[in-house]
DNA sequence: TGCAATTAGTTACGAATGAAACTAATATAG
DNA sequence: CTATATTAGTTTCATTCGTAACTAATTGCA
């Protein structure tokens, strides 16, 4: 990226792959957020918490919090919404009392259903003009940077 | 991306391109700022409307939101706290006297002299692993995204 | 055992955010 | 001209968010 400005004075916002990733993440999520956040009455950390369920059941919020990349507190308050709709079961482990154990309820299941295919229709629309090997090389340049980021971040 | 998932049934968070976007650049968000904020008492979107500036003087604050996909209240914000602790300058445009002017003081200029090398070193940490085809690569499919997700989204 | 340290999750509180209403200046239509 | 519409930017208000403090349960170690 900023192969234009190897200079470390100056800085193109627009070649800059911080800035740009931002901007292109944040356009994608409010997108998709568009097309079920009114119609379902569903926030995005909502959403995130009943994919994770929807994909695999009873985690606890700290494991939720994990796979979403969500602190605990935005899980805390994401479930909480989600009881009180009556979209997500909780129980608590016998081994240990404090550790919930969390499952989308009957309900929950019926908006996973439907909000899934919004959300992969929204991916598979912009991937559309994508090739095959051009999707592979993207998946591979993210998995990447990804790990660098984790490298870069704390070690 | 979710080659794994083809059925519309079926999300695996993991494989779900924005969903990917979003976690990765949030984090690489977050390490920048941590570079910075603290130790120039400097917020993200603060810091935003200084590098387009600094790059490029004399824009008005609608200008500085269209550059940085930042809506006119956050810059208008980010304008006043920044007037405040004297790193800008403002003054309004003789032919509209709604439009303001917007620069750099001496001592924003000074901070972003110091800033910069340090978004720009993140970015080159980030990116030292990647060859420069890759990189050329990654530029390409961002690029290419940024266009489908203009598409996608509005017509 | 029993007390300190750790862990899961919640609550409280201040800061950040976004939508909508507002003010002031300019452009436009009659 | 003058009234209306539009535009630049700000303010307000309600919500969201993150950090830190807290509660409750569990673990570890003396």
């Amino acid at each position: 990226m900023s192969e234009h400005s190897k200079d470390p004075e100056t800085l193109l916002l627009a070649d800059f792959l911080p800035y740009r990733l931002s901007v292109l993440s944040n356009r994608i999520s409010r997108s998709i957020a568009d097309g079920y956040e009114e119609r379902f009455q569903l926030t995005l950390p909502e959403w995130r918490v009943m994919a994770v369920l929807g994909e695999q059941p009873d985690l606890s919020a700290g494991q939720v919090a994990d796979r979403t990349a969500m602190d605990k507190v935005a899980v805390s308050r994401a479930v909480s919404k989600l009881l009180d709709a009556g979209r997500i079961e909780r129980h608590f482990a016998n081994e240990d009392k404090r550790r919930s154990v969390l499952a989308l309820s009957e309900d929950g299941h019926k908006i996973y259903r439907d909000v899934t295919p919004i959300a992969l229709e929204y991916e598979a629309k912009l991937l559309e003009e994508f090739s095959d090997d051009e999707k592979r090389l993207l998946d591979g340049l993210l998995v990447k940077l990804n790990a660098s980021q984790l490298e870069t971040s704390d070690g």
